[in-house]
DNA sequence: ATGAAAGCGCTAACAC
DNA sequence: GTGTTAGCGCTTTCAT
C-alpha cells in the first residue's frame, strides 16, 4: 500500500476501501503513530494556531479574556500560544516576531503602551490581527474593546449623585487607551456637575495605588470619593484604606472600574463598573477566526461592548441619594 | 549566493564574509524575511514549544501557576501554548493529543480526575511530561505539588486551638488528589483532638459551596467552624454567610485553602493556608526544561513545596487562643 | 568560506 | 480507488 493512501485514511478522506482503512488504523493503532502538524502545516502554509498577547495573566480580568478565547479557539478547533508582555512593547515585539516566525494563523494582542507602526509591516504581509481591550494606536484595526468611557461617566455621576464633590480619580498612565477613555468619562461627569477634578495618575498596579491612597488621604486635600481606574487599583485603594481605618462610605465613597469576586460580599459591598471580560475575548477570537477563514472580509471594525455599572453599597446609603449633597 | 549562505548568517554561524553577511541582512530587512519554524523544526525534530494543560485559567490560582511557567518558559527560550481541559480526562485527552502532533518539546498538566494510562505509550514513545498541582495517578513521573496534607493539619489544628470543636470540611471529590490529601490533613488534626469529623463533599465551585454552605448552617449539626478546601470554596462560603448575616468568627470561623487577594482587607481579614502558586509553576517548568535538555536525567522526582498559614482573624480573637474551648 | 544535494513528514495534483 | 511525483522551507553533510 502506498503512503498517500495512509494519508488519505488519517485524514479521513473519501475513496479508500473499507479493508484498507482498517488495516491502517489497526497500524495506526499499534505503532502508536501521530501525525506531524509541523510537516502538514508546512505544506497546508497555515496553521490552526493564534498567539494571544496579553500584559499579565495573573490579573483575573485578562485570565477571563483568555477563557473567553480559549472557548471560541477551541469550538473552531484553533490551539492558542500564550504570552505576556508585562505591558512593555519591546516584549510585545519579539513575541509577535516569535509568533510570526511559528506562522500563526492570526494574532490577538492586547497592546502595551508606545509605538505599533511595526505592525503595518506585519499586517501589510498578511497577518490577521484583533485588538483586544485597546485598540492599536494610530492603526485602522479590528479590535474588540468596551465602553470605557461611558463606564467611567456612570460611575462617576453615580458618586455626583450620592452628593460627592470632591472626587478624586485613580488611574494609570494616559498613555493606555482604557484609562485615558476612563478619565475622559471622569472629566465630563465632574464638569457637567462643576466639580473640580482631582486627577490622580498613579502605576495602575496594587503598591502603586496602596501608597497613593494613602498619600491622597494625608495630603490637604482630601477626596470624598474615588474612583478606581481598574481592578488592581481598587485592591490596592481597599487595602490602603482598610490599613487606615477609613470608613467606606461614610469618610470616603468609592467605585472601581472593572467587577471582582467577592465584591458583592465585601464589607461594605462594593459599587463597580462589571466589565464583560469572558466575552470580549470570545468577541476578539471570533472576529479573529472570522478573518483568518475569510468570513469577514470588510473594513476593520470595531467592537464596543457595554460595561454595567453595579451599584453596591460604598458609595452611600440610599438615602442620600439625590439628595442635596454638601461638599 | 547559495540559499546556504543566506541560512548561515540568519542562524548566525560562522564562515561568512563580512560583505556577503551584510548583504544578507539588508535583504531580509528589506524583504521582512521571517524564517519558517515550521520548516525549521521539522528538520531539527525537535521545537521549543512546551503544552500547559490546566483546569480553568480563570482561576487566579491557575493563573498564578501559568504566569509562573511563561516566566521559566520565557527565560529559556520556550513558548507555551495553553489547554483549558475544566477538569475532564477526554478533553485532557484530546489536548495532549493535539499536543503530541504539534511535537511539544514537553507537558505540564494538571491531570484531571481519572485513568491516565493512556499517558504511559506517550511517556515510552518519549514525552516529557511533569504533573502540576497534582500527580499522575498510578504513574512515577515527575510533578510538583504542595504540602497539602501538613497545611490542611495546621489549619484544622489552629481552629482547634482556638476552641473550635465542631468543624466542618467543605471539600471537593476524593479523585483530586489535592482534595484527598486536605481531607487527610483535617481528619489527622480532628482524630489527634478527639473531635468528630464533619464532612462535606461538595462541588468544589462557587456555587457548589454556596447552597451547601446555606444548607449546612441550617441543617441540624450547625458547625461552629468551616474548612474550606480551595479558593473557590471559600469564596461561595463566604458568600454564603455573608448573604445569610453569619457573623464570623462569633458564629462560625472560617479558614480556607490556598490564599487570595484581599483576604488580608476583608471583614474580618481572612486566616488562609498560602500556597506559592507562581513558584510552584516555576519549580514545574524548570524541571521539564531540565529533562527535556538532559540536564536532569535520574528516577522521576517529585517536589514538594510548603504551604504557610497566614492567621488573620476569621478564626476567633487572639484571646481565645489555646483557651480552654467549650464545644 | 561557500555551495550542492539530500531529506525532515507531509499533501496536492494528476496519472492509472 | 490507488499510486507516483513534486515540493513546502529549512538544515545537515560533504565537496570544493
Amino acid at each position: 500500500m502506498s503512503l498517500k493512501t495512509a494519508s488519505r485514511v488519517v485524514n479521513n478522506e473519501r475513496y479508500v476501501r473499507t479493508v484498507l482503512r482498517e488495516q491502517v488504523a489497526g497500524a495506526v493503532q499499534k505503532l502508536g503513530y501521530r501525525s506531524n502538524d509541523l510537516a502538514r502545516h508546512l505544506v497546508l502554509q497555515t496553521t490552526r494556531t493564534i498567539g494571544l498577547v496579553i500584559a499579565d495573566i495573573s490579573n483575573p480580568f485578562y485570565g477571563a479574556c483568555a477563557l473567553g478565547v480559549m472557548r471560541v479557539a477551541r469550538r473552531h478547533g484553533y490551539t492558542v500560544v500564550l504570552n505576556a508582555s508585562d505591558e512593555g512593547v519591546h516584549a510585545e515585539r519579539d513575541y509577535v516576531a516569535l509568533l510570526v516566525q511559528q506562522r500563526v494563523a492570526g494574532l490577538l494582542l492586547v497592546p502595551a503602551p508606545g509605538d505599533h507602526t511595526y505592525l503595518t509591516t506585519e499586517i501589510s504581509r498578511g497577518l490577521r490581527i484583533v485588538a483586544l481591550d485597546r485598540p492599536l494606536q494610530g492603526l485602522e484595526n479590528d479590535c474588540a474593546i468596551v465602553e470605557n468611557e461611558p463606564g467611567a461617566f456612570a460611575a462617576t455621576d453615580h458618586l455626583i449623585q450620592h452628593g460627592r464633590r470632591r472626587i478624586a480619580f485613580l488611574g494609570g498612565s494616559e498613555s493606555i487607551f482604557t484609562y485615558a477613555m476612563r478619565l475622559e468619562g471622569y472629566r465630563r461627569a465632574m464638569a457637567a456637575a462643576g466639580a473640580a477634578e482631582m486627577i490622580n495618575l498613579v502605576n495602575p498596579t496594587v503598591e502603586g495605588a496602596l501608597a497613593d491612597t494613602r498619600r491622597l488621604l494625608t495630603g490637604r486635600h482630601r477626596p470624598d470619593a474615588i474612583l478606581c481606574v481598574n481592578n488592581r487599583v481598587t485592591v490596592g485603594a481597599l487595602t490602603a484604606l482598610v490599613q487606615m481605618g477609613v470608613t467606606i462610605p461614610d469618610e470616603l465613597a468609592l467605585v472601581g472600574f472593572d467587577d471582582f469576586e467577592l465584591a458583592d460580599v465585601f464589607h461594605p459591598p462594593l459599587t463597580m463598573v462589571r466589565q464583560p471580560a469572558i466575552a470580549l475575548g470570545m468577541n476578539a477570537a471570533t472576529l479573529l477566526i472570522d478573518r483568518i477563514e475569510g468570513r469577514e472580509t470588510g473594513a476593520p471594525r470595531t467592537i464596543v461592548l457595554p460595561v454595567e455599572l453595579m451599584i453596591r453599597d460604598s458609595c452611600g446609603s440610599h438615602d442620600d441619594f439625590r439628595s442635596p449633597g454638601v461638599a
